[in-house]
DNA sequence: AATGAATGAGGGTTCATTCAT
DNA sequence: CATGAATGAACCCTCATTCAT
């Protein structure tokens, strides 16, 4: 956790050093980011910085955390009252949400997407220590709720599919930022594309 | 490339060096790598490591056009004759193929993995250089073919799904690793459960 | 010196800064002490705390002095009629006293101590400054008397013997700390052991 | 322990490594001594310096170590043959022996001194390690010889008794360093007083 | 008088790469 | 072709002190 003193901080210069984090954390792994070049595109001194934060990994803990909350506020936002969607419905809403949510934020999607696929373990639980893993829960939550309303297929492993469909919306959302560029509309078919193999299988139907 | 030193080292030292990279990258990122403890496991000097490679981005190019070709092996004396195989029971023997061979090689499956997740476009460009991508490229004409032959619904992208696929075997395949552990026969219904639902959808099929 | 702003502090508030800094210096030399962790513990801000002194030297000497004075304090009302002692009843007063005031100060003992060890004579007159060594002279006066009234060895040097004293008390009391522990009853009998030893010599009086 | 990269440089360069480790530990404590002072002023790159040694301990230790085997050899080299002294000739030698080993290695002597003096038991025993504490030993064992050979008082605390000796021993040769000066004949005459207090004690013989 | 953020030199350590032998 | 010592920039982090409020 961040030390008083980074709360206390004039905001204009709070969010100079959170951007500069983000920056570097966005383009560089934990272990390769640097304290320095944080500290230099802040424009403070290296001292300061350890005056905000413990180490680097407490600001690296914090940065994961922002980038958290401001994803889950975002699709919270959106898919504002669950009721109304048919699972497929919720799906594609959060799964173009995602894709949005990485549009808006590039930097934000960039370091909560390279750590999901972090593969130290160790390193991971070292990291997320209380923060829970959320999203995976959600899903699986939504999956149960999908069965009971006879949506869904009872025979799906519901923790391996929800563990699959967020590594899935990942995937498409990388796919986009790679191969598709910044046009949003352009883009929205992939995602009815994703979602009817999905739903209805890659097998023709005619057979 | 590898200097030529390298290629005309006796077998037993090459492969101990070799051995030395993959246990070395298996177990980091190429950023945290160190040829230190490369030259020190094969029993090499240091001197001696950069008469064989340039640096250590070399290594890490070769290490990986290795892993490439084992798996391509791997895979291909699996699925000796295609023919005979429609499109879903090749990508179940395709999956349970990457599942296997990440059981019996998990440093290579560790290796390629971690390179197939790297999310810096400049750095991923400036490994592969001339190495082709082939594995997409492969699962691209596996799907025309389905296509051709009525299997396959003939309004997929081809493309972007051959992507989603390979996403989704990997994203398996940690799963087994990480989740189920050792044991391969007890992981083979999750394959299943992963091509029923990309086969038939995750829709209740009852409705 | 310490600021008068330190002197014109409430009792409690300058107490706890004290208490803070005897704290500090009992477990670190002065080069590995912290002004942090005196502040921290003292619960007051940095920059009050140099309000109070000119630097980390001058708390130094002040709690040094603070420390002399309290030991002085003890041993002179132990040995409140010194008339009535021949030199060896007194040194084993002073010897006893001193361990008592280790057991009972233990932190302030080993701020003494520590800096009666320490090595570096240009620091050692830095700090000590105008503060004299008053502990040697006092000795040295004793056995001024017990020669004079034919107790002692008139061939004794006094200066020596009475540096060699302070050395031989401390280490006394030094053992006493990291061998005998807190048994102060336990531990007379090395006093009288160490003072037999001085008084009668190791020489086996057999022969 | 130092690397073999270490013991491999050309004698002229450990040495220059050696002294500069010297001169930085006879004039600062470990923790205080720096790293970047010895590399100055041995000449030597930073990264070099850690070619040698694992880390600051190391050379710390080691210097320790090369102390200790200067200190044994010259003492042992001057009590050729231990049998021929009794007790108090052997430890007039043994006083006079560590005098002049100060004088003439009086680096060493600060190193040695400095850290038998050092309170911290932690830190002491993380150094030591494995390296034994030989001297008190030696002198244990001296005593118990001259108890039966019915030189020394049979009631002597034997282990209090050696601890006292040693530590009076650095005692008298600090007072010789920093109070006489480099004249060693000058000294001697403060050896035979201190034995003669500790021989015949400090009592007045007329009475 | 009290505060606590700002500072920057310095701490120990690592590392890919070079180069003389 | 083998060797392993040499290098120095970069790493993360600490600290006494200053200074504006």
């Amino acid at each position: 956790m961040p030390k008083p003193t980074f709360f206390n901080l004039p905001e204009e210069k709070r969010i100079r050093v959170v951007d500069a984090a983000i920056d570097e954390f966005a383009n560089n792994s934990f272990q390769t980011a640097g304290v320095n070049r944080i500290v230099d595109n802040a424009g403070i001194a290296k001292g300061s910085f350890y005056q905000y934060f413990n180490d680097k990994e407490d600001v690296f803990r914090y940065i994961l955390e922002v980038t958290g909350e401001r994803k889950l506020k975002y699709l919270t936002e959106m898919v504002a009252n669950l009721e109304k969607y048919d699972f497929f419905d919720l799906m594609k809403e959060l799964f173009a949400g995602g894709i949005r949510f990485a549009m808006e934020n590039p930097k934000l999607a960039a370091i909560g997407n390279r750590f999901i696929k972090e593969t130290d373990p160790l390193f991971k639980e070292k990291i997320l220590g209380e923060m829970a893993p959320k999203s995976n829960l959600f899903l699986e939550q939504m999956m149960e709720k999908g069965i009971a309303k006879g949506e869904l297929d009872p025979h799906l492993d519901v923790r391996f599919s929800a563990y699959l469909l967020t590594n899935i919306s990942i995937s498409i959302s990388e796919y986009y930022q790679f191969h598709v560029g910044d046009d949003y509309q352009h883009f929205l078919p992939y995602v009815d594309k994703a979602l009817a193999m999905l739903k209805h299988g890659m097998k023709n139907p005619q057979t």
